[in-house]
DNA sequence: CATGAAAATTTTATGCTTGAAATATGTTCT
DNA sequence: AGAACATATTTCAAGCATAAAATTTTCATG
């Protein structure tokens, strides 16, 4: 799985840090973990604050937004690559509060269609405004020049064996 | 919060994407989520089915091998940036297998101080030698010139308003 | 058409996570 | 000492997340 952890040459710079190519990795996803928790626990913030709601309901949302005809269960968690379990619990939130409904499939009685309600659209698209205003301002350390550089060195990451399309 | 917002001017390119800052700006969140929740799925799966432990449970026994003399549990959850209550059910059942140890704290019945044990200690440096090389072959993808650069835009994102010390 | 495999979803058990309330101890000030 | 405030931790309720088992329905094939 690794070849290149037998070929270290444990050298260390000016300050004694660990400057293998591994190490150097290692501190890379340490800071890309710390960055994505940030915005993550702000965002989380915001959202219970602001609409008393959560990111991941927010996700739902925002697929199901995309897709006016509604998505099926498991294409829902296949889209937001999350557990079948956990999207029946989510979901049932969700229709509890009126935002989404179950369809019945025709033809095919073991599956159900999720789709938002009219209120549903209307609640995203005032969230959505927000989130990407969160989103800017969260991230406004980064130069917009640098934006589309970076971009494309994270999707070096997610390509890794998860036959990602966006 | 965003005074960027108003300012707009919804621009799109030959593909119809919109090209406005905040737009770009999102993209790159999406990027960054979706390439860190990669990273972290894997890990939880090698995790899991190589040592039969979980990234939190690695998290706080990474904190206390750093620190021999061990972190009360208050600084624990700072460190790690999790709730306390968080902390005490991953400790619990941490200490329930007996990696780790609680020591009262001389002068204050209320703090506790936690500590790896020797069995802790070696399970741990077992598992960090995996963990390395786990995020060498995540991350391989990086061009290894680029990993400075790509921290240091990262650093821009976790410094806001987070007083952060790496 | 019966039977068994495959597919869609839910259920269950367990653990992580938060925010808020509760408990217990320590500190300060009068 | 006593009151009031602060600190350290745990408990609680709710939700998120997974993997694995169970349920129901469909489909293929003999």
């Amino acid at each position: 799985m690794s070849e290149n952890l037998a070929a270290q040459s444990d050298k260390t710079d000016a300050n004694g840090k660990d400057t293998s190519a591994s190490k150097a990795r290692l501190r890379l996803w340490l800071k890309l973990l710390k960055a994505t928790k940030h915005v993550e626990a702000e965002l989380r913030e915001n959202f219970r604050t602001g609409f008393d709601t959560t990111l991941p309901r927010f996700d739902v949302m925002a697929a199901l937004y995309r897709i006016e005809s509604g998505l099926k269960m498991s294409e829902l968690s296949s889209v937001l690559r999350v557990s079948n379990g956990n999207v029946t619990g989510i979901v049932d939130r969700l229709v509890d509060d009126g935002v989404l409904v179950r369809v019945p499939v025709d033809n095919d009685r073991r599956a159900t269609t999720v789709r938002l309600t009219k209120a549903g659209r209307e609640q995203f698209e005032t969230m959505a405004a927000s989130h990407e205003g969160w989103i800017d301002s969260l991230l406004d350390g980064i130069d917009a020049a640098e934006v589309p550089h970076l971009s494309e060195q994270l999707e070096c990451i997610a390509r890794k064996s998860t036959k990602g399309e966006d």
